[in-house]
DNA sequence: TAGATTGTTAATCGATTAACAATC
DNA sequence: TAGATTGTTAATCGATTAACAATC
């Protein structure tokens, strides 16, 4: 299957393939040329056909009994998920989290850039380690317009989180990444995608309560 | 459906729970004794029959044109996730998103309380503003097993993380919740539950493209 | 009572897994 | 060539959605 080709992709495969990419990277750098699906799959405890599927969505064509040469799958699957250019975003909330985000060594490889932040703790401005500024957020509007971000990611605290999304749609963001706990109401043409913490640990729990 | 009843309540609804859990606790507090399930579905753009059977799973009893009790129903869904009770967990690595994951101000009301953290940076130990303690990895088997602690929350960086995993296993963790990108390679019986943001970047960025 | 909602069973939908031909 | 792997189509499995009886 081609990549160009719109049939939308299984929401389980979307999440795989940046765990793929990391494998690959790790693999790249340690001086391997090819791949095949079964190793992959036995790496992460996938099935194989299933990872073979997934490649296919990207577009990726491999070989017979030799696999995928790792290079090019990097490239095209990098491609595929957007992360071959970073796409500009801004956060909203320089608290710890959000601290956190924006140190992340390797976002950038993994299609965001954040560009900016925003925080109402005037004891929180100026520019960080990881040398992303951080803005009050009443300069939110002028920013974002001279920018022209389209993304914003939320790691504020969850009291806010309805009425700052509101602020940042009518300043032009068109995707929100809401790592609150807060479901937010906003026109269905936003993008959003909620990360919550907690499900992760209902998860957890759950299996351990099981595996007694 | 009994919650005692051990048939396997699906992925998908158990990290909805924590959702419904969030949303009813809001209207607890804002005086509202009865909520229904077309609410609860509406309030978060689920199908109201999907609530409903979620909700069966955790034993939970509605009354018909009325809907659930919320505090029992809060009761009911707390007890389900295990998080009535918070489980002790260890934590390690005090960067950023471990110091983010320690000032949770709500963790504890969603199952987990952190109750000490590691790391091998000598300038990260002391107490936190959060009141946990951040002591040095070469007392990591003294203080689990002082402790009694059986689940280890993983944010250190994915290079070490293989190694400190073993460790974490050889020590006496039987639970893992992994932030790191890393697969980690563990006894089948450790039970690991991975969280990957780069996994939700790749689903906002997907979206994005298919919105326009 | 009438009608909305619970709670369960059945139908549908979609993802995973299996099967298998093509191929290197 | 023989055999492992790709790539696609079919079968299975499981979650979501629909249908509907029970009930407050």
């Amino acid at each position: 299957m081609n990549a160009r080709n719109q049939t939308k992709v299984p929401e389980p495969s979307l999440k795989r393939l940046p765990l793929y990419l990391h494998l690959l990277k790790k693999a790249a750098k340690s001086g391997v040329l090819s791949i095949s699906a079964p190793l992959i799959a036995k790496e992460l405890e996938l099935d194989p056909t299933q990872v073979v599927k997934d490649l296919s969505f990207t577009g990726a064509s491999g070989r017979p009994r030799i696999g995928y040469r790792i290079d090019e799958l990097i490239l095209v699957i990098e491609r595929f998920l957007g992360f071959d250019h970073a796409s500009e975003a801004i956060l909203l909330g320089a608290g710890h989290l959000g601290t956190a985000l924006m140190s992340y060594p390797d976002f950038e490889q993994y299609g965001l850039k954040i560009v900016a932040a925003f925080d109402s703790d005037s004891s929180k401005l100026g520019r960080t380690s990881s040398g992303i500024n951080v803005i009050h957020i009443k300069k939110l509007r002028e920013i974002i317009q001279r920018l022209g971000v389209e993304i914003a990611v939320l790691t504020n605290p969850g009291q806010v989180a309805q009425e700052i999304s509101e602020q940042l749609v009518s300043c032009g963001i068109r995707a929100i990444w809401n790592l609150t706990p807060v479901k937010l109401k906003l026109p269905r043409e936003v993008v959003v995608q909620d990360t919550s913490m907690y499900a992760n640990v209902a998860l957890l729990l759950n299996k351990l309560k099981h595996s007694t």
